[in-house]
DNA sequence: TAAACTAGTTTATAATATAAACCAAATAAT
DNA sequence: ATTATTTGGTTTATATTATAAACTAGTTTA
């Protein structure tokens, strides 16, 4: 009946992220702190989760002489979120009575 | 854009739990965990946590000489889980680039 | 050249989830 | 009848997670 929530992505900072990254496919690291409203500790240290799992690429470099964080979404990153989205649904509707 | 998820509900184990009360109005401890395939232990400290936030209500009474620990939803309970699904809308869906 | 800002990372702490241990009573087995 | 097992939980200890605070390394501005 619930399956398991990838315990990656059940996370408000991971998931937006996460959601972000499916919509936009590139996105540096200051977009992903306005749009999150996140601390940049807590987003750094989320990133590098999603890394971990292989959800998401990183790619550093420097822009206009500034450090550049660059994510973006893997395959398996998209797999997992769709997978998540699917189990999800049957915590949030109203299950009929068996 | 993201609005901040009710972290009592963001948990996998509660959010069962409340979407099972929602669909049967009243449960026994032992049929949340059975369906919610939870250890009773964990069971026993988020069903308080959700008391404590007034989203269930608990009655302890016996049934055939055995301790039965009641369960319903609140109309707290209700409106939380209804905001909860709403927000959590926002990360579930793919967002129009703007 | 000092102050303030950008773009992050690392680390310490607080909060949370979970499992393990425990408790009280009931029932079953010897 | 007393020992073992089961029921229906609670409490507590530990592992995990999230978060904020502090720090790094450099750039820009005054």
């Amino acid at each position: 009946m619930f399956k398991d929530l990838d315990v990656i992505l059940h996370s408000q900072l991971r998931l937006a992220v996460v959601s972000l990254l499916i919509s936009v496919k590139e996105a540096e690291f200051t977009y992903l702190k306005e749009q999150t409203k996140a601390t940049a500790g807590n987003l750094s240290v989320q990133l590098q989760k999603l890394k971990e799992a292989g959800y998401i690429d990183i790619e550093k470099k420097f822009k206009d002489n500034y450090p550049q964080t660059m994510c973006r979404i893997t395959p398996k990153g998209i797999r997992a979120f769709e997978e998540y989205v699917e189990n999800l649904k049957a915590y949030l509707t109203v299950k009929p009575k068996n």
